[in-house]
DNA sequence: TAATTATTTAAGACTTATTTAAGATTTGAT
DNA sequence: ATCAAATCTTAAATAAGTCTTAAATAATTA
């Protein structure tokens, strides 16, 4: 299966040759040019971050925190610095390997596989929680009104998509992007259709429940 | 609880300068001055391995395989080469990181605790025991339906990742790293087979238990 | 009210999983 | 080293589940 990593880096060539790198060696990629922007953008489809450290904004050991606490996965530092104490406070930080710019494509390549090969430790447990929905991001299981409920993949992504970001109305752009891996053109029903089944089910375990609202035009939300 | 260091290095002189390090740092070493004595050494008290390339005897490749075979744990390599494809050869073949000699304490330190904090949480548990099902982890016996039951190694494998993680869904493409010790494509059939023998076997004890339930698109898990 | 956007249903396309069997590979005993 | 037995992988056919599309209906906005 193909696996998605997202690129920090504020230098638009850099982050472009990355992707391309990337792309050629079987990797799906997101990129972002800046640490918010890159915290904004990840998300649970997302298996590795490589990370510029010297990004404009905030400090490098806050992005990672950040990132680690939205999604845990990976982080790679990419970084002039040859600092060996910065590099331990990385490590303490969370960040999981560094390569010092410039590299070599083979050792960047090389890091990225050993990390992804070493992220199969199932041992973190995300459950979100949202009224009276349980989502269990590792077993894939959701329960709402204390029934266990029935989801496909996409449903299931839809929802925690929905869950990950309970104040903000995802734009159907973004839901497209982050469920289905790609931007479907405006008349494509597909959406609508899964969020029609997911909210039957969701209607079925608790029938005086409204969940999730219509953003005319824009998208979908949680309720209040 | 203290962790226990296997340092397999032939100069003396680095060896013993090591086990003062890492004792300092509060862990326990064991010393190896040739890949064959680290293999014969090697065992289930070893939390992690530092392991010095150019080493007499058999080739570094060998000695990380035959590492890894007997028990799997971390291998950080230290090496003076700093030939870029030398080090990509040594992640593919089961390395999790290197050094290059002379390498800061600093570093050396960081890496040790970052990939010791990568793997904490595999305690090895002699027996698991999910329903009437009742896995031996010493001596390889399955016993289901109070029947012994037979299983190859790689259904005895899938089976153990499953009972150790009763609440989980473990993906398929964790099952292939854990199980096969590399990522299949998504259209291999490998572990869909092993899968459906491993549920033939149970069944064959009892006929009127499902085990294992597939989580569609994603891999399977445990049914509560 | 007209135009646009969303919801729902159902059918067929498509993807993913299961099972069986055959050939390849590995393991273990001689 | 060789052979036999067991196991693993691959392939193909079948089955099960999911996704997309289309069309009809409903809701919202201008």
């Amino acid at each position: 299966m193909q696996k998605t990593i997202l690129i920090i880096e504020d230098d638009n060539e850099i982050n472009n040759m990355l992707c391309i790198l990337l792309q050629q060696n079987g990797y799906k990629t997101v990129s972002a040019f800046s640490g918010t922007e890159g915290i904004l953008v990840h998300g649970g489809n997302i298996s590795l971050i490589l990370l510029d450290l010297m990004l404009p904004g905030k400090s490098g050991e806050e992005i990672i925190c950040e990132l680690k606490e939205k999604h845990n996965v990976p982080v790679i530092v990419m970084s002039a610095i040859h600092d060996i104490s910065k590099k331990v406070n990385l490590f303490s930080l969370g960040a999981d390997d560094y390569v010092t710019k410039p590299f070599h494509n083979d050792e960047l390549l090389a890091r990225i596989s050993a990390r992804l090969r070493k992220n199969t430790d199932i041992s973190v447990s995300e459950t979100l929680i949202y009224k009276d929905i349980i989502l269990n991001n590792t077993d894939y299981s959701v329960t709402c009104n204390g029934k266990s409920v029935e989801l496909s993949k996409h449903e299931f992504a839809l929802l925690k998509l929905l869950m990950e970001n309970p104040k903000r109305t995802c734009t159907k752009s973004i839901i497209y992007d982050t469920v289905w891996d790609y931007e479907n053109s405006a008349d494509d029903n597909t959406l609508n259709v899964h969020m029609s089944k997911l909210r039957k089910k969701l209607k079925e375990c608790n029938p005086d429940e409204d969940y999730i609202e219509t953003v005319w035009g824009i998208g979908y939300r949680l309720k209040k």
